[in-house]
DNA sequence: AACTGACCATGATCTACATCAACAAAGCAG
DNA sequence: CTGCTTTGTTGATGTAGATCATGGTCAGTT
């Protein structure tokens, strides 16, 4: 995933450059996955303004807590994130993993304060939206608006899938509805279907998917065992994807 | 929750004149929970041209399908709902309840198709926003597509709740939470917070909560020898908040 | 290199809740 | 009212997956 995990002070000052040149959305990698993709240029531009890049956060670094106060949406850049909520004794739930061009903080808009805390896994940035801003900016473009529409409408439908998974399926059933979701979504970003490295540890897995580590490692061996993947460390091999999805549900 | 189940042929040529007439909206039980909430006049004329009063839907009825395709969103004028998704091998997941003034689809609009069924439970009616109607006065009127915008984050706030209760409550917090949970509803709709009628049968909440319709069953035999509450039939008396509130982790 | 703490794997045991079974009660059609 | 289906309750039993326990591996630190 990481795609500017080796940032070098020179690159830094190459990206800062092209911020207040340039239209820094329109060169990203992300462009085609992201928020600005068809909007009108000098839409794109206005947008491109507001947009606030950040410095790396580093593995482990909070976005946002479900302390601090609502501001802003953000976007993944690369790397990638976990969000959590929590029960009053402590208990925590993983609700979501969040890979570049995916939005991350939708929730707190309602309330306008985050309900949730969001953590990098990795070496990861993200480009912050100003919620003001951005309301400030629908109003006179309407197709940005209808655009954060269809993303938080996208998220919920993949909640409702989450709330299946977690309601109804065996352990099984969850992995592998787990392991095609991320390989599905990196093979949206161009990267290998098949061939990746998780980010997020056993733990993280384990606890978005409602089950024990104990559970997760085993069903890792299990599955390895019944050639349905190759698991080293982090790195995964899908090997049979049919099959995998055939464990579904 | 049934405001307008005793439907007289005399109210119903009331309610016509009023949509032919004035602002029916305005007049609406609803309006203070509802979408229109805080337009100027003249924008929630526009958007009360747009809505279409439905009339009753009977018990188990649908509003839509998985396979019905997408062209509105509702708004629950009467009555109660429930959405459900199904797994390709038949079972289902109730995915959350919806009482008078909450809406009902917004996951459909990323994808512009019904990924979840609606059913009535009990006699119900919505108001009917085509959402092709509903995008195009937003353009116009950006508060709308804000609030649209608030009701989909409200949404995935409360599917988040839902995750940390689906992947890491116990039988007895499930249905503690879930039991509160409708009541701040029915008291946000000025019914009563401790004594209400439950629309849904055991096993839709069985199926929400992620339990068997005997665990339930029992659940709500054990909370009433607790004095936590009494139950008959769908007749539900909340006896005590507060240890209900500490039951629910 | 040795130390520390997080992470991971795997076996042994336990338990919360599902499943199975049988019956009671309530809604409803004729 | 009578039979019939759906819904709900309660008890007996089973099991998927949690928990407990142990040891191994790896990354970062001193």
């Amino acid at each position: 995933m990481a795609q500017l995990n080796n940032v070098t002070p020179l690159f830094k000052e190459l990206a800062k450059m092209e911020h207040e040149h340039n239209i820094a959305c329109q060169d990203c990698s992300l462009f085609r996955l992201c928020l600005p993709l068809g909007l009108h240029n000098n839409d794109l531009i206005k947008l491109d303004k507001i947009i606030k890049r950040s410095q790396n956060y580093k593995r482990g670094q909070p976005l946002f807590t479900e302390k601090s106060n609502f501001t802003s949406l953000y976007v993944v850049r690369s790397g990638s994130f976990k969000t959590t909520i929590s029960a009053s004794d402590g208990r925590d739930q993983v609700t979501g993993f969040y890979f570049p061009g995916e939005f991350v903080g939708l929730d707190a808009i309602h309330e306008q304060a985050y309900l949730s805390s969001a953590v990098a896994l990795e070496t990861s940035s993200v480009c912050e939206l100003p919620f003001d801003h951005l309301q400030e900016l629908g109003k006179s473009v309407p197709e940005l608006q209808v655009k954060v529409l269809m993303r938080l409408s996208k998220e919920l439908s993949v909640d409702k899938s989450l709330m299946l998974l977690l309601g109804k399926k065996t352990a099984d059933e969850k992995l592998a509805t787990y392991l095609l979701s991320l390989s599905k979504r990196f093979k949206e970003r161009g990267f290998s279907a098949t061939e990746f490295q998780l980010s997020m540890s056993r733990s993280d897995i384990a606890n978005h998917l409602g089950l024990a580590v104990e559970t997760v490692s085993r069903l890792f061996s299990r599955f390895q065992e019944d050639d349905l993947l190759t698991i080293n460390g982090k790195l995964l091999l899908l090997r049979n994807i049919d099959r995998l999805n055939a464990l579904c549900g």
